[in-house]
Formats: structure tokens, sequence, C-alpha cells
DNA sequence: CACCAATGGATTGTCGACATTACACAAAGC
DNA sequence: GCTTTGTGTAATGTCGACAATCCATTGGTG
């Protein structure tokens, strides 16, 4: 976070390979970042020709980003009447969580059965200590999510990793929307050694009731805190 | 089927909502139904110039239908490059019927957790053991098909169902690549009946080792039959 | 002969304009 | 007064043209 830090310097000095990123992986980006964040919230309305103005480039990149974001799950379109912010039930919620459980469950049974090393895991279980000694909610969050991908990757399933992350999308969204949890950090961090342990010792029953729990737990919400417009 | 029928007059004097069906979606219709026929190959090249030509249309629709099959996971885009047919690994063919496995474990957990009624299983089973009488193998792979939609429609899971239905086209896929196999149709017919009668008992175990066995037995393949084009 | 630059073709990326649709609201007719 | 018809507006759907990019090939040059 320096502000000699080069990388986020306004004077580009240093050269370096340029990425050629097309506009409207930009636009989905930026508009990715705004649903995760709850900046727009379920239901909001997006105009095609609104946002290409406010960002400044034509229409046609900012209708493949809305495709783009339709396929994370995220908008919705109604055909000649317009784009929005898909509306989160409950129910959604619900049924997020439920597959978040089937995924890692599996990822579980095929790290175990692929005898992965579990390096990655005590790496992320140590940034959660230290982010929740830090008491910093955002490194914990990050360490967490860390945590979980790496758990996915060892499955050694690409098809698996890819229906996760797709499906986490959502939930960094549920997790953006939602009170902020008073939850202890040191709790939040502690669940995680107990599911490494187990998969250490090879204890598969004990390793999906753990981290089926974990996910449950994190399940539970109060649906007034998800708030829709009209 | 009769000439009289009045849906397929070419006299149109019966009234009725008239479907307003964007290009886009008949484009990309038309050429889902050819991907998964096999009739364009994995590694087939798509140039939207091309396509807009045969079809008589401008290239925004063609680019939004492979957007629409870019999401469906049965089309790769390489930057300012070229699009084409994804080409199907070994590897993805194997996790394509693993991840399903998982889906149709976790869609009977759930219909025996919520006691639904299986009368649709039951009708399945008819309509297989009817087409394995007349040795209609496509009626049978409908049949087939009809069975497990029925299975994940009754645990009442809309994510799962559209995650199945997605990870499904890519298996009508691989069984067209696929050498047409000798088996015995009344084996296949014969498969299913036990899954609902476990089901009807509520017998998890079994009916959970009887989906599984299933789903790994269509799994088996010759990766030989899988043939790609540079 | 080997190597590097430029140049040409093929393909996607982006743009601005026009067409089509759906909804809301006003106007006309019974 | 109520239904029906017309019209306007806002949004997406579609189009044709131009720009940017990558890759192969070709030509020059040591």
């Amino acid at each position: 976070m320096s502000v000699l830090n080069s990388a986020t310097s306004p004077m580009p000095d240093d050269i370096g390979p340029i990425e050629n990123v097309p506009l409207r992986v930009q636009v989905a980006d930026r508009l990715r970042a705004a649903i995760l964040s709850g900046r727009l919230r379920p239901g909001t309305g997006l105009v095609e020709t609104a946002l290409a103005e406010q960002m400044n480039v034509s229409r046609a990149p900012i209708r493949e980003a809305i495709q783009i974001l339709e396929n994370d799950g995220l908008v919705e379109t109604i055909a000649y009447k317009g784009k929005r912010v898909k509306p989160l039930t409950a129910r959604e919620v619900a049924e997020t969580y439920s597959l978040r459980e089937v995924f890692e469950v599996m990822a579980v049974h095929r790290v175990l059965a692929n005898g992965a090393p579990l390096d990655a895991l005590h790496e992320q279980c140590a940034a959660m200590n230290a982010a929740a000694d830090a008491n910093d909610f955002a490194a914990l969050t990050a360490a967490d999510e860390a945590f979980h991908h790496a758990l996915i990757r060892l499955a050694d399933h690409d098809l698996l990793r890819a229906s996760w992350k797709s499906l986490y999308l959502r939930i960094h969204q549920i997790m953006s929307l939602r009170h902020r949890d008073n939850a202890n950090l040191h709790d939040i961090a502690g669940n995680h050694p107990p599911i490494v342990q187990a998969l250490e010792d090879r204890d598969t029953d004990r390793a999906i009731k753990l981290i089926a729990d974990h996910t449950r737990a994190l399940a539970a919400f109060d649906p007034a805190t998800i708030v829709q417009d009209p």
C-alpha cells in the first residue's frame, strides 16, 4: 500500500508487457465488482445506453459484458424490456449453500483419494489466524476463500473448480449484502484447522462431517437482511 | 400425425400466441443441435462471417449465439484468432461423468428427504421398457434422459437442475460422438427399476449405490472413439 | 543459408445508426 | 363509464462498416 508502489503509480514509467483486455471484459469486471460488493443491489436495472454513455464505450461491449454476467448468474434479461441484477430469494441463497456443501464434500473425497499434500491448506489456516489476531475482517475473508479454493484445487477436477468458482461468485454477493456479522474472528479462523487435521488423519467421515457442518453454519442467515429493489 | 393436424398445416387458420424468438436464440439452437448431434465435431472452427452469410443474418446475433454456447461450455474463443467447438479430452469426459454422479446422488438424498411421489420415475421406466421392446434406440435414450431429469426435478432444487442440465448437454455430445454401443437395450432399461424400488423402500444407501454404479457404468468409454479435428 | 522485419490476409473487436418490441397513457367510440 | 384503439417512449434487437489484432509468408539482408 506504499505510495511508491509502482504498480499503482499514476506514472507508468516502468515498461512491461501491456495487456490487451477487450472492453467487454473490462466492463464485465467493473460491473461484476459492483454487484459482488453490493453497490449494485439485486433488482437494479441495467440500461445499455446509459452504461455505454457512462463508461464512454459503445453498446456492443456493454451487451457482451452483460451477457457474461448473465452466464455468471448475476444478471437476468427480459427480452425487449430490460436487464437487471438478478433478485436474490431466500430459496436461492439456501440452494447456493447446499450446492456448495456438495461441491466441498466431493472435494474432500477426492483429496483423500488422491492423497495430495495439504501444505496450501496449512498456509491459509495460518493466514486466517494472523488476520484474526490483527482484527482484519477483509483479510480473514480473503484467507477463508483462499482456503476453500485451495481445497477445491487439491481435488484436481477442473470442472468442479469451474462450477465452484461460479457458485462462489454468488456467495460473495450474498456475504456483501448481509449485515456484518459480529462473529468472533477467531471462531471463524478456528473452524478450519480441525478440517485439515481430519484430512491429515485420513478420517473421511470426520472430514466430511466437519466441512458439511462448516458450510451449513455459513448458510444460516436472516432473510430480512437481503433487501430487494423494485 | 394426421395430415389434418392443424398444428402442422400450411394454412394457419388456428389462432394462438406466435412466438417471437430472437435471432441469437435461433442461431444458438441450431448450432447447439449441430454440436450435440456430432455434426460439428470438437475442434471445428466457427467463423462469424461465414456463419452470418450461411444463415443470412448479420454478425451480431451470431456473436451472441456463440457466446451462449460458450456459456454452455460447448464452444471456446481465442481472442482475435477464432472460435471453435471445444475439444473433448478424455479427462473432461471423466470429470463430466463424475460430476454427474455427484449431482444425481445429491438428488437421491433430497428426494428421500422430502418424500416426493415417484410416479414420474415409474412412467419413464415403462417408457424405457416399451422402447427396448420396440428396439428403438432413440426412444430409449430419450426416456433415459427423461428419467434422470425427472429424478433431478423431484429433488426440488432449481440450482441443481440448472447445473445438471448444463452438464447433460456435454453428455449428449459425448454420446453422439461415441460409437453406437451394441449394448442390449433391455439391459439399459433394466438398470432403472431397481433404483426406483430402492427409493420406494426409502433405502438411502442402496439407492445411492445403485445410482452411482449406474452413472459410473455409463462413463466407461473408449477414448479412441472421440476423434479430434485440428 | 539463416535470420529478422514488414506486409498481407483472415478473424475478431468496436462503433454508430436503424428496426423492432413492449408498455403506458391518452383518445375515440359504444 | 368502460372498452377499444391509437400513439409515444424507452428499451433491446439487428445491421453494415471500420479498426485492431494475430499469424503466416514473403522478401530483404547479413
